[in-house]
DNA sequence: ACGTACACCTA
DNA sequence: GTAGGTGTACGTC
């Protein structure tokens, strides 16, 4: 190579990626063959070949090489086991196009390089410093920001899609850096898609900086100290190693022993017959026909290339099995069970120990695919009295699912070595990929009836206690088909009441935690975004890696939780709160409740006019349109261009336009901010509600059904999504309306029972406060109550602003009041706020008292109680950060208040349906809804009556007789033909 | 496609 | 001041 030639480096690799996501999908007219990326590649490097002079590149090569990664085992790996740890598998289309375009570049007569050990972008570095040193130029065709610290002025790089030629000056234009720092940017801000490890919260713009004060890498981390932001300046001296050690991953390697030199990739004449014969093959008509008039072949005197397609794992391509090789290594083992002993608490911790130290072991895991294997492994089940169960479906929507199949795994405490065994029963996995017919059901599957039949067999054992991780899914999937779970554990309830406010719940973050192992994300089996498949066309070997060990960790988790349930004393809370609750819940979302489409309908188109008009005369008040919906927007012309007083700033330094500051603002008799507040309630209404609601009705029950979540607060209530139906508007007469939707079905009521002021009155009981208590008994209005202790008010002929005042105090109490929180609230001055507590304090010591006590246990214990024995754990409540510590200590005083009505709500809705039926109630009253003090039912209209009198009857008595309140409990109760008018 | 900020609905 | 979930805008991968 000399002076003036010039190598073109095309980085293949990274091409096939960006192609197949760039690209429409293409596929093989003859046989479905994807083919999208290579149809990209293949028409990159024509044109490469035959117009680079008139691309923006400008110069013709002399020299080029394809370039690919031969896998993912390299290097970096030894530096940082981690690195690309995270890579989800390629697309299934596009696993068959890795050799094919190795075999296009080859008939394209160009060298095809790849090494083991190293990574296309090390031999690309290698290649282009080669380049150089003989006196060349090289273009590295690549968009890659990896490749970018090569770039100097002998080396270019060439974004092929974009047609954009990539030097010094457009690295600094994006980047903030030239070329040669970049490396130390990259090992500052990481890279999530490789998983390098970066310094939190710094980005490219922050590293940037970073960088043009401190010169260098070296420098910046030799000064850290002087940095000026606290969280930057301990994020970076915190991450000091581990940047280090990025620096390396990120540093290209100029020096890989290539085989072939620089001479032998000079560009050599096309061999016209056998590029038209491989693009035959492919069925690149068009490319054929240009290639062929360019290079004289006889197009039609050529046959097709037999090709070879590697369909399955290859050696070459990246991570095509991510699941081999990332098993952790087993942790020192210790001998299994020593030091066992017979208490709860020992047991608790010999299991944690033993299974956090036994490795799991994919590949030991089975397909069943015949009836006979199932039913052996129901029986080992049935012997060992003992299962853990998890199904597979196409939605995380249970109300929507359709199974797939299910695992199950075994424990057998004997085996030292392999406790556990798990199995996959696929039942509905397709055949092929996208083809017209959809693909048949795949082989070796088997009949989904016989499987479900021997499964319910299980399944309604009561002898056979089943396990499995979120149950209420999986319970809702089985009742869809007439199967009911009895006898059950779960091991995220059991961790929820073990650990709540310890972290989630969820199996990964168990799995974590308990067994120091990560399963397979659902992203790596299933791909994510654009091609996410649906879990029946995931590949049977791969179902069974992913589903087995669901249900291996789910008996491995209750083997170290269960016992703690005991140990630890909270064994009731899970019996009688937790568990029992699931099955309620499941049939509550089961029934759903029905919306009236039209009713909505109606109101979104009032609310749309509405909306309309609003905009009008907001973009004519402002004297200019803009997004409304943009708060950014919205302060900049409010409070730039019109210059409008008041304006304070959000914590990120927008000008906030919340609804208080806007409010302010048209108490003023300013006329824009009150349109603004009117139109963000009707968008507000219209989009969350009217709009959102119809989508949510079941295509086949004509109902909504929307899911519980147990396990998602940390005090014990319940939440509900997809949709919430726990934040329906009710305050507003507008936002009403929404709730004269909720319907009851002809011939029935709907039925809405409250508990009135129940967490004052848990308050009352838990804080033991003479007046409060007095007051609840006598049936006093309670607000009214507190205002006359406190301002010497009499009851009779109270201000509403004395009563307002006192009622927000008393919410504040609850809610572990502070000076700044009540005047927030009340829009009035701090020190005024801090006048009223102490004065409420005077009046009512007993609940500073409470207040101090409780937070008094929760810094000794770690942890609140509700008066069922629900722990909440506070683990920052001795956080030095002030703010921090406050939060907690707020949290962990409103616990056991908020968590104390939860559980009685709880315990009422165990009782209610047991009682109805023994009422004979059970067929005509259902219970569909719970808003957190309130429970909503669906009644025959002859039945409501009795109904009414014995649900209030249960909601008010469900605290006894494991607690005997102090207070009384009221419910009030009615029925009506729709939510609004019920409640 | 995904995460964060903001705003706002409920108890 | 407690506990949630969702929609929109907007920035980044």
């Amino acid at each position: 190579m000399k002076k003036d030639d010039h190598l073109f480096l095309i980085d293949g690799s990274g091409f096939i990626f960006r192609a197949f996501h760039a690209l429409p999908p293409l596929t093989r007219k003859s046989d479905g063959l994807p083919v999208g990326a290579v149809s990209g590649f293949c028409n990159m490097l024509w044109k490469l070949l035959t117009q680079a002079r008139d691309t923006s590149v400008g110069v013709t090569p002399t020299h080029l090489a394809v370039i690919f990664d031969f896998s993912s085992q390299t290097f970096r790996k030894e530096i940082y086991p981690d690195y690309k740890a995270h890579r989800p598998p390629p697309p299934e289309d596009l696993v068959p196009q890795f050799s094919l375009i190795r075999e296009a570049t080859r008939a394209f007569n160009l060298p095809c390089i790849e090494m083991e050990g190293y990574e296309a972008d090390d031999i690309i570095a290698t290649y282009a410093r080669l380049a150089v040193e003989a006196g060349g130029d090289a273009t590295i065709i690549s968009s890659d920001k990896d490749l970018m610290q090569l770039v100097g002025p002998r080396v270019h790089m060439y974004d092929g899609m974009k047609d954009r030629q990539i030097g010094v000056p457009e690295v600094i234009e994006k980047w903030g850096v030239p070329p040669e720092k970049m490396i130390d940017l990259q090992a500052l801000t990481g890279d999530s898609v490789d998983n390098v490890p970066g310094v939190p919260g710094i980005g490219p713009k922050t590293a940037a900086t970073l960088l043009e004060e401190f010169g260098d890498l070296d420098n910046l981390l030799a000064n850290a100290e002087t940095i000026k932001q606290n969280k930057r300046r301990e994020n970076i001296i915190a991450s000091r190693e581990l940047v280090q050690i990025s620096r390396q991953l990120v540093t290209l390697k100029q020096d890989c022993p290539v085989e072939l030199p620089l001479e032998a990739l000079s560009l050599e004449p096309q061999d016209g017959p056998k590029l038209v014969s491989f693009l035959k093959a492919m069925e690149f008509n068009s490319l054929t026909r240009r290639v062929a008039e360019a290079t004289g072949a006889e197009a039609q005197a050529i046959d097709a290339a037999p090709v070879d397609v590697e369909w399955g794992t290859s050696a070459h391509g990246p991570d095509l099995d991510p699941g081999a090789g990332t098993a952790p290594a087993a942790k020192q083992a210790g001998s299994a069970d020593v030091g066992q002993g017979t208490r709860p608490a020992d047991l608790a911790a010999a299991r944690a120990a033993r299974f956090a130290a036994l490795p799991i072991d994919r590949d030991g895991y089975e397909t069943i695919r015949d009836l006979t294997s199932l039913q052996g492994w129901i029986e080992a089940a049935r012997e060992r009295g003992l299962v853990a169960f998890d199904t597979e479906t196409t939605s995380l929507d249970a109300m929507q699912a359709e199974l797939v199949g299910f695992s199950l795994a075994l424990y057998d405490e004997d085996a030292k070595d392999k406790p556990v065994r798990a199995a996959y029963v696929p039942l509905t996995h397709k055949s092929g990929h996208d083809d017209l017919l959809g693909g048949g059901l795949a082989e070796g599957q088997i009949r989904f009836d016989d499987a479900l039949a021997a499964l319910k067999g299980l399944l309604e054992d009561e002898a056979v206690k089943k396990i499995a991780q979120n149950l209420k899914y999986d319970y809702l999937v089985m009742r869809r088909h007439g199967i009911t779970v009895k006898n059950f554990d779960d091991t995220m309830l059991i961790s929820y009441v073990l650990d709540s406010g310890m972290g989630g719940h969820g199996m990964d973050a168990l799995s974590e935690k308990w067994l120091g192992h990560q399963p397979i994300p659902y992203k790596e089996v299933a791909g994510s975004g654009r091609n996410m498949v649906t879990f029946d066309h995931v590949d049977i070997a791969r179902a069974t890696a992913y589903a087995a060990e669901d249900a291996d960790v789910t008996l491995r988790l209750w083997l170290v939780l269960k016992p703690r349930l005991a140990a630890e004393k909270v064994t009731s809370v899970y019996e009688r709160l937790e568990r029992p609750l699931l099955p309620v819940l499941a049939a509550m979302e089961e029934r759903g409740i029905s919306v009236d489409r039209q009713i909505l309908s109606r109101l979104s188109g009032e609310l749309a006019q509405k909306a309309a008009a609003l905009e009008d005369e907001i973009y004519e008040l402002a004297g200019e349109r803009f997004n409304i919906g943009s708060p950014k927007q919205l302060g900049d012309i409010l409070f730039g261009k019109m210059g409008l007083p008041g304006g304070k700033k959000t914590k990120s330094g927008q000008w906030s336009t919340a609804v208080q500051v806007l409010d302010d603002l048209a108490a003023e008799g300013l006329p824009l901010p009150s349109r603004i507040v009117d139109w963000r309630q009707m968008t507000k209404l219209k989009s969350t509600y009217t709009d959102a609601l119809p989508g949510y009705i079941h295509p086949e029950t004509r109902r909504v059904h929307t899911s519980y979540s147990l396990a998602s607060t940390t005090t014990g209530r319940l939440s509900s999504s997809e949709p919430n139906l726990q934040n329906i508007p009710v305050r507003t007469a507008e936002g009403r309306k929404i709730r004269t939707a909720f319907i009851a079905t002809p011939g029935h009521k709907l039925l809405s029972a409250d508990y009135s002021q129940i967490e004052l009155r848990v308050l009352a009981h838990v804080a033991d406060i003479a007046q409060l208590k007095q007051a609840f008994a006598d049936g006093i209005d309670i607000h009214a109550m507190t205002a006359s202790e406190m301002f010497g008010v009499p009851v009779e002929g109270m201000p509403g602003e004395v009563r307002r005042r006192a009622k927000a105090i008393n919410f504040g109490i609850i809610y572990g009041i502070s000076a700044f929180g009540l005047a927030n609230q009340l829009a009035i001055e701090r020190s005024e706020a801090g006048d009223y507590i102490k004065r409420y304090f005077e009046r009512f010591p007993g609940i500073r008292d409470y207040m101090e006590k409780t937070k008094a246990e929760a810094r000794d214990r770690g942890y609140v109680e509700t008066i069922f024995g629900r722990r909440i754990h506070y683990p920052e409540i001795k956080s030095s950060n002030h703010q921090v510590r406050s939060f907690n200590e707020r949290a962990a005083i409103n616990a056991p208040i908020q968590g104390s009505a939860a559980d009685i709500i709880r315990r009422a809705m165990v009782r209610i349906e047991p009682e109805l039926a023994a009422a004979g109630l059970g067929d005509s009253t259902k219970m569909l809804l719970q808003v957190h003090d309130e429970l909503i039912f669906e009644v025959e209209d002859a039945a409501a009556e009795k109904a009414q009198a014995m649900i209030v009857d249960v909601m008010e008595n469900a605290a006894m007789p494991a607690v005997s309140m102090a207070v009384p409990l009221k419910v009030d109760a009615r029925a009506a033909q729709n939510w609004d008018e019920a409640h």
